[in-house]
DNA sequence: CCTTCATACGTAGCAAGCCTACTTGTCCGC
DNA sequence: GCGGACAAGTAGGCTTGCTACGTATGAAGG
């Protein structure tokens, strides 16, 4: 996939992961490979900046602990990052409706469960 | 809508627009805004260096042309173009594919004519 | 013991892309 | 004459994601 397509959608995407649960940085990135069956196969030099971002913003909180000697910074999503990823997903649906509209073939016929 | 969100789909924008026939830019940015239904109001600073891109890569030709008295550059789809444009919808199948497995809500009911 | 790999975090600098603001020029209505 | 719609364009800035690099631990293999 392009990886410029991306750009201005980093921190849906983040949000959405976090929604289901706190996870840390490096757990994120394999989230997001796995859920997109690989194609979004982002690097730490992409996430941990996005993810100090939306920190700076209050979307998400981080803790530190410790697991097996390994540091580790786990991200939640805060009340605000709730909201903001409500109207992130809203944004998503008029964008997508939106570009679909010229590109055609929006919705793709395999509704996931 | 975010402007931002736009980032590497306005290519793909121009092109599917010039699909359904030449126009000129001033035209372009009118018919992004009817089609969208007001959404996509691009400012000129946005389309012209746009279509230069596009046209430095072979996607678009231009013409001049005037028209009243008022000089016109009319741009058409070339064959790479249509092609490029092929490459783009898939692309575009794919991102919105993929977002929207996060994201939620991928497909909206309203399958347009 | 030492090397390598997976885990885990991070920064610095670069390149791309779109926007804001501004400029030039014609035609039309007042 | 002046302002507004039409029509094209450039310059500079800002945001954003990527590449490349650096640091450190634990487990496995030679």
């Amino acid at each position: 996939m392009k990886a410029h397509a991306l750009h201005g959608h980093l921190d849906a995407l983040l949000l959405a992961v976090l929604e289901q649960g706190a996870l840390h940085g490096y757990a994120i990135i394999e989230a997001l490979r796995a859920r997109s069956g690989g194609t979004l196969d982002l690097p730490t030099g992409t996430i941990y900046p996005a993810l100090r971002r939306l920190e700076r913003a209050g979307y998400v909180a981080s803790d530190w602990s410790t697991v097996n000697g390994r540091e580790r910074r786990t991200y939640q999503l805060t009340d605000a990052g709730g909201r903001a990823l409500a109207g992130e997903r809203a944004g998503w649906r008029e964008f997508s409706a939106t570009v679909g509209r010229f590109l055609g073939t929006d919705a793709p016929p395999a509704g996931p469960a």
